[in-house]
DNA sequence: CAAATATAATAGTAATACTATTAATTTATG
DNA sequence: CATAAATTAATAGTATTACTATTATATTTG
């Protein structure tokens, strides 16, 4: 069966020429993110990735004002994409409790799979939000470029669930606490599993990070 | 009454020479820690550095072989600190709930008063650790640094709070993750209110962080 | 007081994160 | 189809960074 082609469509502020509108533009997001996971942010140029896909580091100017915009970019597509996700995941299921655990593994379970319909690929994506989304937000700029809406698409998925929460328990006073801790959590537990394996409990094999965080989330907010 | 003047001794694979044995180390300390504060840790360099303390940014790099490894030596300073605060705080009391408890506020709250026995203000590092701490461990260098020791004092702290947590319910299966969430949730949440509040819910003058990660701790781990 | 050590001063390097200019190529439209 | 407009490539250049290396001058210590 043929996947379900959807189009997530960001915000003309994280860009200068959007990307999607050329061959130009999606190699830029296809091969930056490869190279993104590859090499770290911190050892990625637009000169490195003009070599790449042959083309001229100022050409790669024109669409993105920095290597921090483009970061911010991917990340607010990846947000963009995992509220698609919820949305789909919590479609026509009428138990709170049960739309809330499909939430919490929306937003803490691995991606296996890339949706191959676009230049996107979302598992190598998800690495990078692990690996490098902390410095996107860790700024001096953070406030102005909040101003401006950067963080948008991940302020809703944080409203999405955080009303998921509520829905099971109206009482409960720190929904936005809870889902910015589960969110910011779990994706630490991936990193630290792969290199401060101690600060975890991960075992091999089992998906012990949805489990924890849908017991943590459960058990919090029962009232 | 006088202060308990403890003393935190670094390992010395976290420095070249060892700041704490003259002058200029002390001032390359307590200067980089305001430095870094100030202008965040992207803008702060040995040059600027060696300005304010009126010294070369050779001289510097006679203590420290790069700054990210400065960056590395405060985390550890303060996570020796935090394991100096822990064992005192939960000295002498029985209840493993309420030693838990004491040990969870340690690791949560806000530090409001500098020790003043050293050239280092926790207040300051504090922020530091909050805002630039994230920045430590997600290199690509993770792998041979943690090797090194590196984020050995970190770990300490985690051991010795899951400890508690396994004092309080011995079944509980995710103690490490239980507590790093906690950890770097609070840094998390701290950050969160100053720059993009609404993905949290704290209210001026509570210290709402503490007491929601208490609860989830406690509620968690209830059997 | 001499030797060892610490610090300062100076210079230099490769790379980064851009900006600016001009030229070549492609695309749109009248 | 021709011309303008827009896009992209090529080249060059800049200030800054994160260092390293060398030499000179202080300072400490045995």
């Amino acid at each position: 069966m043929k996947k379900l082609e959807i189009h997530i469509k960001i915000d003309s502020i994280l860009y200068t020429k959007n990307p999607e509108s050329s061959d130009l533009g999606r190699n830029i997001i296809s091969n930056s993110i490869k190279m993104i996971d590859n090499m770290g942010f911190e050892s990625f140029t637009f000169k490195k990735l003009g070599v790449t896909i042959g083309s001229n580091e100022s050409s790669i100017y024109r669409y993105f004002s920095s290597k921090h915009t483009l970061l911010v970019y991917l990340i607010s597509w990846y947000w963009s994409w995992i509220e698609y996700k919820l949305v789909f995941a919590t479609a026509n299921i009428n138990s709170p409790k049960e739309k809330l655990t499909k939430a919490i593994k929306v937003l803490t379970d691995t991606i296996t799979e890339d949706s191959s319909y676009s230049y996107i690929n979302e598992v190598i994506l998800h690495r990078i939000i692990i690996a490098e989304s902390a410095k996107a937000y860790h700024t001096k700029d953070i406030d102005a470029e909040n101003e401006k809406g950067f963080y948008k698409t991940y302020k809703k998925v944080v409203q999405r669930v955080s009303d998921m929460v509520i829905e099971v328990n109206p009482d409960f006073e720190y929904p936005h606490m809870l889902i910015s801790t589960v969110i910011e959590g779990s994706h630490h537990q991936r990193h630290f599993s792969k290199h401060l394996p101690s600060l975890t409990d991960v075992t091999k094999g089992k998906s012990n990070i949805v489990d924890f965080y849908t017991q943590l989330v459960l058990k919090t907010i029962d009232s």
